[in-house]
DNA sequence: AGTTTTACATACAGACATGTATGTAAAGGT
DNA sequence: ACCTTTACATACATGTCTGTATGTAAAACT
């Protein structure tokens, strides 16, 4: 067969590592051949050995290139719960449209078993989360200096706990292709969220009646 | 070698569960051999094979002789959020101090691939969490006739927001064995998931000022 | 134009893991 | 006391996956 062109390669090493994605969401990780992967993408073994060094190579590759779901867009107009809330509904509007990015975080939630070299993702998801976290942590402090926000919230602790629900609903969201237990609630569960932090007038209404 | 008792032979299947249990949480499930847990409960291959179909049949009667984390106590003093927040800490608690419930949800989180035969336990964990969500529901509609909510507040999404939150509060935990990201500060981020719910006096206080 | 890499395909050897078949000695029933 | 079943251990046959070694034809460089 004739040798490929510097492009050609390029683009046989992306249809890799998309056709790993989809072999992984449908048969796991561990579960799956490199001789599966190669013949999805339509070549043998060695031009998979040839661009990767093994599974897990191949895996940090597909993690690689998976659109961060979990960075938090803090621009834009409105204050600063309202950015909080904007994005987090963006990033699940994502996850709704980019089946790419549905896959991807499919594999890394429920197919993957965290073990050995594959630890090496798993730690990239936690520095993930540890870069959300802080960034919610900003978001919350400059909601606290506008005084948004009842003055007994921490602010930390507020950005974690937005964080695990956050994790939570992609987690749970994933599981539930049918929709029965949350998919249909998760933008209300988001806005909701967001809404009991805030220190407003509807809430202290109905704080004065009781 | 001398046939066991009926008693013997339960308690050895007693033991291969409990070792499966460990090995699986440091190697994971798929790449962990039936060999291994034979070996580390000290018996052969046989053994395992008699008193389970295969692999699968060995990880559900695992899922299944965990404790539900995920079961919320409903009962008990205080009001309905005293009585949620309770459930969750003790929760909490229950995987800090039970190392078996720490490793059996440590496997089911992060060293599992639900895939084939072991969806099973992934369903399992789903229905769990409607369980949760049905109890959750419930304290959270009694919490509101006793106007302990605000008026605006959904009492289905606000169960949803509360299991998600735990479902990742419990993940982020267990891959957070340093503490760094979210440990120390579990307890108090449920304490005060909770809290932002109530429709109080200091929360009204602070809204005034705005 | 010639030489060197590159980008794979093919072939091979070794390591495991699985499932099953078979052996066996004692427990449990009659 | 005998027979059957149990609770395993042992042995085997098979398939699968991995890593590497080798082949090769064309691209890329000089």
């Amino acid at each position: 067969m004739a040798r490929k062109t510097k492009a050609e390669a390029e683009q046989t090493r992306h249809r890799i590592i998309t056709c790993s994605r989809q072999v992984f969401s449908r048969a796991g990780v561990t579960n799956t051949s490199l001789e599966e992967i190669a013949h999805e993408a339509g070549v043998t073994r060695g031009a998979v050995y040839w661009h990767f060094k093994n599974k897990a190579d191949l895996f940090l590759a597909v993690r690689a290139e998976t659109g961060r779901l979990l960075k938090l867009e803090r621009t834009g107009p409105g204050d600063a719960l309202q950015r909080l809330e904007r994005g987090l509904l963006v990033a699940l509007r994502r996850l709704e449209e980019d089946a790419e990015a549905r896959a991807s975080y499919e594999v890394m939630l429920w197919k993957c078993e965290y073990v050995g070299e594959f630890s090496a993702v798993r730690d990239d998801l936690m520095g993930a989360g540890a870069a959300f976290l802080a960034d919610a942590t900003h978001l919350y402090q400059e909601a606290k200096t506008a005084k948004l926000l009842p003055l007994w919230l921490d602010p930390e602790v507020a950005a974690l706990e937005t964080l695990c629900f956050y994790a939570g609903l992609l987690k749970i969201w994933l599981a539930d292709p049918t929709g029965k237990l949350c998919r249909r609630q998760a933008a209300a569960a988001i806005t909701q969220h967001v809404r009991s932090r805030r220190a407003g007038t509807l809430r202290s209404a109905s704080a004065k009646r009781s």
